[in-house]
DNA sequence: CCAATAATGATAATCATTATCATTATGGTA
DNA sequence: TACCATAATGATAATGATTATCATTATTGG
């Protein structure tokens, strides 16, 4: 079955990343440099911790393993990236990218096609919970479906 | 943090529950019976595979973790269940209630409250993917949030 | 430059899940 | 009913991802 996967991007996000970073992080290293910068030259890329540590190594050589996962989780739980699980038993990482206030990405994990949205479709949804107290950080959908090409060759 | 999950259940659900078990199981066995006797029992709950197996040996004594992840895998696989996976590092089943069409539940991780949702608040979409050659099988959805209290208590 | 402390990397430990395989149970058939 | 081919089970080893540990290294403020 072909497994078609939407994947919400939070709301907020704040613009003083770096203050951020320097307050919370306390130390800007060349590992953590490395790791974001891969982030960041990856922008829209969902990768798993050791793609991010592959990737990191040309600029950090002997960077571990524990190091990107600190760095990762560090930066997660920041609102700077979003860690996300794709039913494959592994966790993924994308950057939280400020520009793009709402966006969803579709993956065709079958044919590899990917699809953009650009449907704020849970605003309705979030403005009600909103009116009812509650505070949204961020959001998340998957939808499994046939893309069409598969809908229609599976008769 | 305090996280609400939304968990949205598909639409797409096979009456023919038994048909398709014995069609596709091949062997009701009592071990499956007991898997499955435990997640009707518990409708409505995210059960992980461990839960599940402490609960199931009670009418199957001696059954075996790998018997409730063949199971249990089995039976997401032909829709009966659903698998989620709520940034724990580990899978939660629920069984697909046919009754209800489509629902969401709210589960505030932080102070344990349940909330439930009866707005079908993805139709839009997925009625313009349909109409876009997609057939959509299924879909999860997780917000994160603070609660009403929580955010109030958040200052 | 030094001291206090945070960060790192190597590696062991953990935890959930999957694979293996000998044994047991099942359903169909003679 | 007994037998056979085969599916299912359970115990356990293996795997893979993530986390914990800890000695060593790097960083920052004074």
């Amino acid at each position: 079955m072909i497994m078609i996967i939407i994947i919400g991007v939070k709301k907020e996000l704040d613009p003083k990343l770096l203050d951020k970073l320097e307050k919370a992080e306390y130390r800007i290293t060349r590992q953590r440099r490395a790791v974001m910068k891969v982030m960041y030259e990856q922008k829209g890329a969902h990768l798993s911790a050791e793609e991010v540590l592959v990737a990191a190594r040309e600029k950090a050589p002997n960077l571990g393993i524990a190091t990107v996962y600190r760095t990762l989780d560090r930066l997660a739980s920041m609102g700077i990236l979003y860690k996300t699980e794709f039913n494959e038993g592994k966790y993924r990482y994308e950057l939280a990218d400020a520009d793009l206030h709402q966006h969803h990405h579709i993956l065709c994990i079958g044919c590899g096609k990917i699809f953009e949205l650009e449907e704020r479709l849970l605003d309705t949804l979030e403005q009600q919970l909103e009116r009812e107290g509650f505070h949204i950080i961020n959001h998340q959908l998957k939808i499994l479906a046939y893309c069409p090409d598969c809908n229609k060759s599976r008769k």
